[in-house]
DNA sequence: ACCTGAACACCGTTCAAGT
DNA sequence: ACCTGAACACCGTTCAAGT
């Protein structure tokens, strides 16, 4: 009561770049990226929007800056877990890295989305692909393949994949599932499939089925043993 | 001089939902997706912008009818080709599936942008996903396999993958080979990839040198040569 | 040097009004 | 039934002005 309504942000602490983007991760944490306006981001920092202009040149440049944080959280999570990082184990190091990126992006689920809108390439994000690069070429892959291997990976690298049946909002699982047995004429094989899956499992199962992160793993796995069969087929 | 210098849509056709899509796919076609507006389209098609209101929701509307205008040109190109659809053969069958969804990706590059920004899955996604799940079971594929296979392809089942080392838009290769050079300590194992493959290519090659098409052959082929041992594993 | 108020040129969308 | 003009509530961004 006695203080200020005002948004907590210090008034004393001068703006920065570095405010400015970490005040972005979290406006995008809290409302979604669809939420992030600048206008939204100099209320979050008690600031007028053009004063923003004074550290970013533009919002593209905030988005192209989030992405080097995130990728600089990746780095930080992975330097404290404590690996021993054997140059020839390329296949561990690789999975803990990629999973370890997994983790950060689920705690950012919007953050796929702004890397996959971004143009250019920061120098961050190449010292990130030239770390993966180097677990490869140190663990016997040539540049050729090692250079396929970060194709073969793309997103996954960065630990997301694109989900094209995303979680249904409307989270109605009855209602899905009868509608979806109303068309088992048209869909007989997603219609058959459900049904196993359904009966199968032991907890209550529907159109909310897949485990992502077992989903993630196994397209991993698939990916990186694929690798594996064709360094040591040289 | 004569004529007015109206749009070349003809005032007779009176609106349609089929033709805001086919409208709205030209226009981002022309001018990107960030060009498709509701004014532009409207224009577009000799209109005003609230006219369109009568034949889709909203914008998003606009989006999810764009993706199912684009599945179908997928299904079309595949029933012009004639295909002998052997049902054992699943491997070349998914291979050719997808390879040709990748052709209509390419004559709309900024159709896998908007797909991945889609929250609901349409009927006719689900029709397409469902023939993919139908090739894989009649091939031999359990229910759960199958599923499995669907997640590690991803969005390559549809023809696309998220490129992260985009096209750099400048061109300027030399000065952009020059920099990477000058950031050798930082980025060794990248530099020293580039100068291998710049040795060995005959063409000018630099930082356009990926060959998309090959790289999206080689990402799709480990996946499925990796499905195909599961499968003959049992 | 840093921040601001007002304004500009856009958006998507609503609504009452036209035919 | 179908289309429209004007308006509303937003955007990102510019610019001259303040301190």
């Amino acid at each position: 009561m006695a203080t200020e309504t005002e948004p907590i942000a210090q008034p004393r602490v001068p703006l920065s770049r570095e405010r400015v983007l970490h005040a972005a991760i979290a406006v995008a944490d809290e409302g979604g990226i669809e939420s992030l306006t600048m206008r939204k981001l100099a209320e979050e920092l008690g600031v007028e929007a053009m004063s923003l202009y004074h550290h970013v040149a533009n919002k593209e440049a905030v988005l192209d800056g989030i992405v080097d944080v995130m990728v600089g959280e990746v780095d930080e999570a992975l330097a404290d877990s404590d690996t021993p990082a054997d140059p020839v184990e390329w296949k561990p190091t690789m999975r803990k890295r990629i999973l370890t990126a997994r983790e950060i992006m689920l705690r950012h689920p919007w953050a796929p989305g702004v890397i996959e809108t971004r143009t250019a390439v920061s120098l961050v994000l190449m010292r990130y692909f030239n770390e993966l690069l180097g677990i490869l070429r140190e663990g016997g892959f040539s540049y050729d393949l090692a250079h396929h291997a970060l194709h073969a990976l793309g997103s996954r690298a960065l630990g997301f994949t694109q989900e094209l049946f995303k979680p249904d909002g409307d989270t109605d699982e009855e209602a899905d599932m009868a509608m979806l047995e109303q068309m088992a004429d048209q869909l007989p094989y997603i219609v058959g499939m459900m049904m196993e899956v359904s009966h199968d499992a032991d907890d209550d199962s529907s159109l909310g089925w897949c485990d992502d992160q077992a989903e993630f793993e196994f397209g991993l796995d698939l990916t990186l043993d694929g690798l594996e069969r064709l360094v040591e087929a040289g």
